[in-house]
Formats: C-alpha cells, structure tokens, sequence
DNA sequence: GCCGTTTTCGGCCCGACTGTTTTCAGTCG
C-alpha cells in the first residue's frame, strides 16, 4: 500500500465498471490519508486515530473486501463506526467520496504531506509554519530556514532550524528509512562493540531491526549494566570507532550518528541486478550508501530492568499498547521500568514506581505474567499475536536451517555473474540439496534473455549433472526453470514445445512503466490469466516494489492468491514468491499469512545474480517469519522429490 | 471517530527527550 512518499495525494477516481467502485486497497490508503490530512488540520489526534485504526482494520481483513461492503456487515468490524462506515459504503457502492474528505484533500498542500517525513517535525508545527509564515512544501521550509526566518517564530529557535535544515538533507537522501539489510548490518556492528565493553552485562538490538521490518527509521540498543557501572560505560560508548556525531548523552540514553567507518572491511553492497539499481538511484545510491550514516539510541539500565526495557523498544507501537492494556486489566501498569501493581504506587511515577514491579528474568516471564506465551519479536504488530497466543495458537515459525534450496537464480546465461558450475558449487556449500536455475526470458532484452536454443542447452546440460551426481551417490540436484515474463494476456514467453521441457516457471513482471499505468482490475485480471497459464509454477516478486526505490503496481493481490488457493486445492500446483533480495522482500509479510491460509504455498526465492546472492535467503525467511509462516508453507523446506512431485502437478 | 455503557458522554497507553520555555508543547516510539 502506498502509504505517502513521493507524489502528490489524489483521492482515487472510481472504477468505470461499478460496484464496488473502489478497492481495499483504495479505501484503506484513503483513509489513512485522510488520518495525516486531519492531523495537518490540528485535529482531535483520537479522531485521526480512528481513521488511521480503520485503515489498517480494513488492510488486514481476510475476507473479500468488496462482500463485506456490499453485504453490509462493513460496521461489524471492529474499529470502523457509523462515521467511517456510511462514508466507506457510500464510496464503495455510488463511487463519491464523503464531502469532508474531498475538501480536505483539495485544500491542504501537497507539500506539507512531504514536510511530516523530516525527522522531528510533526503535524502541529507544520500547521504553525503554514499559517504563520505561508510556507507550503519543502524548497520554501529549506528557503526560510536558510534566511533564519524559522527561529524567531515561537516555540521555534536556532536548533530547532538547524535540525530542520539537517532533516530535509536526511529525507532527501534516504527518505528518512533504510532497508532491513542495511539497519541490520550498522545494528550488528554497534551491538558486536559495545558487547565488548567491560561491565556490559547484556546487549540486544532493539525496535523495528528485531522485529525485522522491511525498512527501519532508526536503531535501538538496549544496554544492562549495575547502576554505578552506567557512566563508565556511557563513556566507553561515546568513544567507539564509527560515531560520526553525538546528539545527545543523557543518563539513560545516548542519541548517535553512526557512519560506515564502524565496519572493519570495506562498505560492499554486492551485486545488484541492473532494474533494481536503477530503481533506486544508480551509481549515486551506491555512493550514497557508502557515505551514509545511521541513527542510533542506546539506552543503559539495571540488570532488572533489562526484559522490560527491551519489550518496551521492541514494540512495536501497537503490540505495546495492547500489551499495556492487559496489564492494566490485570492491576498492573507496563512500561519501560516494569510491571508493576498500581496498588502499591499511589503517585509514584516512573522509576521510582518500578522498585515495586514484579521480577522478571526476560521477555518470556512478562509475557507469563500477562498470560500469555512468549511471543517472538517478528510478530509483535498487534496483527492477531495476542489472540493466537491466549488460544495457545502461535505458530512455530520457519528456522533458516529448513531451507533446502532455492528455485529463482541466474546464471551468466542471461544477467547473473556466475556459471551454473559455481552456482551450483555454491549451493552445495551452503548444504543445499537442490537450486533451481531460472535465467531471464527471451523478450527481456535488458537483461540478456535466453533464447529457446540457449535455454534448451542449458537444460541438456542440466541433466547431464543430475545424472553424474545420481551416479555418484550425491545427494544434490538441479531444477530447470525460467523466469518468464508475463507478457499481453498473461502470455508467457516461448511455445509451448520449449515450457514443457522445463521443470518450473517463475513468471514475472518486468514492464513496470506498462503496469504502473493501468489500473489495479487490469492488473489483476492479467495476472490472474498469468496463474492460469498451464506452465506457470509460481508468480516472481508479486508487486514489483523496490523498497525505497519505487511503490509496487496497483493489485488485488488478495484475489490472485485466493486464485492460486483455489487451484492448489483443486490438485494444481502453484506457488508463490517470497523474493528475499533485501531490496524487493516482496510477496510483504502482511500477505505471507494470507497466502498461508488459502493453502498457498510460499517460495522463499534469492533472486540472485551471483554467489553471494544466495545468502539473501535468511532475508526472505525473516520475512516469512514475520508473515506467519511455518516450515509446512514454504516450498523449498521440502525434499527435491517432494517438489519434483509438486511441480508435475498441472493442469 | 469509536467504544461501551452506570445508554449519551467521557475516555481513548504513556513516558522521555528536546528545545523551548519559565512550566510546557511537540515529537517520538
């Protein structure tokens, strides 16, 4: 869903072919919208929290959107009242827009949306800049900064100013996120020091890195040490390798800005497949990255404190809430010092109420004491984890050691580095007992595509190694396949005489431009004609999406895996992509669960152009976790027989 | 704007930090 960013917010036209004239995907992005649109506007913050609470209900439903709608049960949801339900229906079944919501994306700028991504301004002094110095987007904020107009007005100063003006440098660099891959590599780094210092009793990476998101703002550490230790160690930490800034150190915490001379080798971002680099910026975002910095919060408590203070950082934001609320419910009060009985505190506040909090060793008891089991980081987004574990319904999630191989590679066929010899080397290193090699098809001229002659080899050659391993007793073989592109129709490349000779096909979309211009029915609809193809084995990086590079084209991607559920359950065989390049993670997590449901089964897919490559498996299985998933819902735990058997299940 | 109910309006998680301020508002997580 595309959340903000880049562009200028427009409320969606609806569809010329009636009810329901508008998606899930559209109401949900609306009203989200219309939430930051209301806060911009100084607006009550619990009723732009009811907007932003009804945009992630109707995002996350499992049902068909539309049937909820149509049949009126849209105000049964939790969340969604008499306000968001007559204007969610109204637009869904007569294609108009609540007049509020019209009016109040006619007339805020534009550019004040873009104004929230700078790190420290929010809403509220948005509006002030607005109405008391007219300025509108961001050229003119970084204007009047630079003409010292900022610090006069109140509740502004000097600092304020400069931190805006160092804001807009961040947004404009890193759209004030960063990948998962990049957070963790910084996040390790920091952690791996600190473990070193002396009287550090614990260390953990806190916040959205633990919780493994797609992208992270900032890191978080949390830090346990006795008490009289606390400044030794703040001072130990504040002269480590590879802080580029100090933003601030206070007893508790300590606010860095970490650059790349915290690693020990080289700043290597590994090899990039062209689309996806250019997607983000070329050269100029690898040199970018290179002279990147990180934000970083440490924050150094009691050995005791230790559980509370890392379940506290580790959110997320929602999870939290919940988690505080049951505790409440249960006489206790939740926060970053402990669990603590209100009976017992009167007016204490803070730390001093937390000398009265129940003991807790680690995460695991807080959550005992909330009756609950332990709930692993990934699922901590208040997306069903707290229900699943009161019914002892958690699911016992994927472990990277399951995976058995990979089936979404290239070879220096078309635009990967390797030969299959050494990918196929390589895959053995990693203990794999199988590699699908799928090099780009025929009309995908950017990337070298195969033609069917070079393709047909390749499978020749293929089984030649298949059989010399059998013959040796090696327990290690190759798949052949294709990343097809998805062409007119959901056409796929190739006759049919060349796709039956192979063992798989990952179709997937290339012509971004094409799709991105059409709408999401369009878009469905081909893709659905692409599942039904009879030689389409799994749909390749489902949305498209560069994370921090570009959005993904419009799609229901709920009716295309309810498609493949279908299909699965009627004896045919197909499965979906996981693509686990840290730039793509894209089926996202939010729809693992739901591909997991409609029995659809889930292939965690490296992408890779080269050796190296490969590895971003545990990228794609952070994911998965994140998503649910068990090993049962993941293709490539299985046996090679076992997905030979699969992949022969056609039409 | 939603929810729940003592059914018609009050509560909605809560604390730290920062940069302002001279006791607090805004932002963040």
């Amino acid at each position: 869903m595309n959340m903000g960013g880049g562009g200028v917010w427009k409320l969606p036209r609806p569809r010329a072919k009636g009810i329901p004239f508008f998606s899930r995907n559209q109401i949900a992005t609306t009203l989200h919208q219309v939430g930051v649109l209301l806060e911009l506007r100084g607006a009550n913050p619990f009723r732009t929290r009811s907007y932003f609470n009804g945009s992630r209900t109707i995002s996350t439903l499992t049902e068909d959107f539309g049937e909820v709608v149509i049949s009126g049960r849209l105000m049964d949801l939790k969340g969604i009242g008499k306000g968001l339900g007559s204007g969610i229906t109204n637009a869904v079944l007569e294609g108009e827009w609540p007049e509020d919501w019209v009016e109040l994306f006619e007339t805020t700028p534009a550019g004040l949306i873009v104004m929230l991504g700078i790190p420290n301004l929010g809403p509220k002094r948005i509006k002030l800049l607005n109405e008391e110095l007219g300025i509108t987007n961001i050229i003119e904020l970084q204007e009047s900064c630079e003409a010292g107009e900022i610090e006069d007005l109140s509740g502004f100063g000097k600092k304020s100013q400069q931190k805006i003006l160092d804001g807009i440098q961040l947004l404009k660099r890193f759209n004030a996120r960063r990948r998962l891959d990049i957070g963790l590599l910084y996040g390790n780094a920091l952690k791996e020091l600190i473990s070193n210092i002396p009287k550090v009793e614990q260390i953990e990476l806190a916040g959205s890195a633990r919780r493994k998101k797609e992208s992270i703002g900032d890191l978080d550490l949390v830090v346990g040490a006795k008490p009289e230790d606390h400044e030794e160690i703040s001072n130990s930490i504040l002269s480590l390798p590879g802080i580029a800034d100090i933003k601030g150190a206070g007893d508790s915490k300590i606010s860095l800005i970490l650059d790349t001379s915290i690693f020990e080798n080289e700043f290597n971002l590994g090899n990039l497949d062209g689309g996806v680099l250019d997607a983000i910026g070329g050269e100029d975002y690898e040199k970018m990255e290179a002279t990147g910095t990180i934000d970083a919060q440490v924050r150094i408590v009691p050995p005791n404190m230790f559980p509370f203070t890392l379940a506290y950082f580790t959110g997320s934001k929602e999870h939290n809430i919940r988690m505080r609320q049951r505790a409440l419910d249960r006489g206790l009060k939740l926060n970053e010092f402990g669990l603590i009985p209100i009976a017992k505190i009167d007016d204490l506040k803070g730390i001093e109420a937390a000398q009265y909090s129940v003991k807790a060793d680690n995460e695991e008891d807080i959550y005992k004491k909330l009756d609950l089991p332990y709930i692993v980081p990934e699922l901590r987004e208040d997306l069903g984890e707290i229900e699943a574990g009161e019914e002892n319904k958690l699911p016992e999630l994927i472990t990277i050691d399951s995976i058995k191989g990979a089936f979404h590679n290239h070879t220096n066929l078309s635009d990967g580095e390797a030969t299959l010899e050494q990918m196929a080397d390589e895959a053995q290193r990693l203990n794999w007992k199988y590699l699908g090699i799928s090099d780009h098809s025929e009309s995908l001229k950017i990337a070298n595509g195969a033609n069917a002659n070079d393709l047909l080899n390749q499978g020749d050659i293929i089984k030649k190694y298949n059989l010399t391993w059998k013959e040796k007793g090696n327990d290690f073989r190759l798949f052949h396949g294709v990343e097809s592109d998805i062409l007119e129709n959901g056409k796929l490349d190739y006759n049919d005489d060349v796709l039956k000779e192979l063992d798989y096909v990952v179709a997937s979309v290339h012509a971004m431009t094409k799709w991105n211009n059409r709408d999401e029915s369009e878009n469905t609809e081909d893709l659905i004609k692409t599942i039904e193809n009879k030689y389409t084995t799994m749909l390749g990086h489902p949305t498209g999406r560069i994370i921090q590079g570009r959005n993904g084209y419009e799609v229901d991607m709920h009716a295309v895996i309810r498609t493949m559920g279908e299909m699965n359950e009627n004896g045919i065989f197909k499965a979906i992509e996981l693509n686990a390049s840290p730039y793509r993670l894209d089926l996202d997590w939010r729809l693992c669960k739901f591909a997991k449901m409609c029995g659809v089964p889930v292939s965690i897919n490296p992408d890779a152009h080269d050796l190296m490559g490969l590895r971003d498996v545990r990228f794609g299985t952070y994911i998965a976790r994140k998503g649910w998933l068990e090993k049962s819902d993941v293709l490539n735990t299985k046996s090679s027989e076992e997905v030979a058997t699969l992949f022969s299940k056609r039409m």
